[in-house]
DNA sequence: CTGTTAGCGCTTTCAG
DNA sequence: CTGAAAGCGCTAACAG
């Protein structure tokens, strides 16, 4: 017999539900149904049945049993690959998160589960019944294959794409050309760009081709192709995360230059950055639009802009949670459901104008 | 027998580890601990098993069953009492899951549970081995009552105190008469605050001794006391929720008057809440510490405060986490651990100055 | 409406 | 080092 089936050591041993049913008399099924509810049963034998546990205080079924027993869960793993610190900074993913649980409701727990993409991971042995990756790489190609074999259904919100993972994605390419094109229809030709990290690696870099080819990040590469296509040439610095401070560090890189060499715009891949910059920009005595277009992406409303209205591209990040909560519900229910795309709009504040003569 | 014991209908019939056993030619507890890598086993048959369930398609262990069977899920519920985005962006819990999930490190996952209070929560019914309450109130008495009936160790981070709950908590109290103390000092006698949320209705209100009566929020009251024991009639707003457009609105309220019955100083209980006054203070052409002190609480860095550097009380607040995360590993490992009381510490900005003559 | 029966998939004694 | 047996606690057929 098991020496110890307590969830830690030094626990006294609980009453089942077949303690519970003897007591009031009843068989094992029909105590099961009082507490479950699906089955008819008579209001006088489920009174009976919960004035026995209550008498033996008795906690209700075993959440562990009955998932082994229904081969459910109701638990939805969420999986970041960053510290759960990082991924909270970024107010798109807690965007996205926040879209998940309401999507989730009542009906489950989101299990978040970080991933180094390294050995064996928690991933593999968690309990849950489906998954949501947040910008997964291909580190996670190994447990996304257990997973598979389990039968656990996947969805990726902006990852790369897997075959069997439905995915949810965001136009990043379309919506850097788009935001590109307003730089250069502002007439900007020297213009840099501070991308968002191309690797696990998170140092900050100068943008070469090299990092490129070997980047992991396929939303950073996706926005970095849609800026090239109207700037081929485009180059500038890799930031180690997206914050202020990153962002700040990096412009400050890209405007130590003379002016007639310096950019005179810049194109960041995200609004942490681009306000990073403008600070860059401010604390070098340059004015914002009028020495310096900044231009950003996400659409989240950083607080302490003052007058600043950042010119982005506003992406649906709430409703990126939403889709992949869906989603998952609906895989859940045996249901099939499509890939979903979702699109950005672009905002013109004020921190874009046309190009000093 | 079960019909469908899939994690969602129309799932092929996955192998089992006594499939790999059988296929091995082994037992099905040899093969366990080909896996499991506990108890001994020669390298010729752990290959043979791995092998075998390679051919199978074999996922590894079931979590559930191995859950059930163990009678541990690796899983720490969170419980977090407000909405997921609620929480998010409250810079103080996100730092405090950090710590809980720094601390659990890759040995679990931390399950994020809402509780709005009311009715059959998933709380009672999720997989999970021990929970942390972040800012938990009475409404959870009965979920409490049925985690301790179910032997599930408990960790509160900064809650009422309940039986059978450890504590890990913050010198609220204390750290709130420090800094009233500091505002006192400099003279200041008109005096107002802009609260927390007193339960969790949240809405802006003038703060009453009615809903003091009827609070549910520890910290809030806390804080609130420990304001009074400096100022004893100290009244206000009761902020809807922890924000700078909240802290903005109830400053405006709080403004509202002749300069003559204008409070010379706000005691915000947040650095948010305050980063709102200051904003409230600007746009009515008040100068900050001029015309009026203001002081916060956290020790949040706030984006974009440009000049200002807010006097508050600054909390550990990933030590809060980090706590939490050490005490229920303790707790599930048998060991006992002593409620933790962690201690903030006064940062004298310069948002605070003597009282206009 | 209630009882009987048969496992879910795994791990863990205990013998060999 | 390996195998046999015994459940963890519950729920879902199915029969009465």
């Amino acid at each position: 017999m098991s020496a110890n089936n307590q969830p830690h050591p030094g626990a006294t041993p609980r009453p089942t539900l077949a303690d519970v049913a003897k007591r009031a008399g009843v068989s094992g099924s029909t105590a099961s149904i009082a507490f479950s509810g699906d089955g008819s049963i008579s209001a006088k034998t489920r009174d009976r049945v919960l004035a026995a546990a209550e008498e033996l205080n008795y906690a209700g079924p075993d959440p562990r049993a009955r998932s082994l027993r229904q081969g459910r869960s109701g638990i939805v793993g969420v999986i970041l690959e960053d510290r759960v610190l990082h991924s909270f900074r970024d107010p798109m993913m807690i965007a996205a998160l926040d879209g998940i649980s309401q999507q989730l409701g009542d009906s489950g727990g989101m299990l978040l589960l970080t991933s180094n993409g390294e050995g064996e991971s928690t991933i593999q042995t968690a309990v849950f019944d489906a998954a949501i990756f947040m910008g997964c790489s291909p580190h996670l190609a190994r447990s996304i294959e257990i997973m598979r074999q389990r039968n656990v259904p996947m969805v990726a919100i902006e990852g790369q794409a897997f075959a069997g993972v439905l995915s949810v994605a965001l136009d990043n390419r379309e919506a850097s050309v788009t935001l590109a094109q307003v730089v250069h229809d502002l007439g900007h030709r020297r213009v840099a760009t501070i991308t968002l990290p191309l690797d696990s690696l998170r140092e900050r870099r100068p943008l070469t081709d090299e990092l490129v080819r070997s980047a992991t990040t396929a939303t950073t590469l996706d926005r970095l192709e849609g800026a090239r296509e109207v700037y081929p040439a485009l180059t500038g610095v890799v930031a180690a995360n997206s914050s202020t401070d990153e962002g700040m560090a990096a412009a400050l890189v890209l405007l130590d230059a003379a002016p007639e060499l310096r950019p005179t715009a810049i194109i960041a891949q995200s609004d942490l950055l681009a306000v990073g910059a403008i600070r860059a920009a401010e604390s070098l005595g340059l004015r914002v639009p009028g020495d310096l277009t900044v231009v950003g992406f996400d659409g989240a409303r950083i607080e302490g802009m003052n007058d600043y209205d950042l010119t982005t591209m506003v992406q649906p990040a709430m409703e990126k949670g939403r889709a992949a909560g869906f989603a998952v519900t609906e895989l859940l229910a045996g249901r099939s459901v499509g890939d979903v795309s979702l699109t950005s709009v672009l905002h013109i504040g004020n921190t874009s104008g046309p190009v000093a003569q």
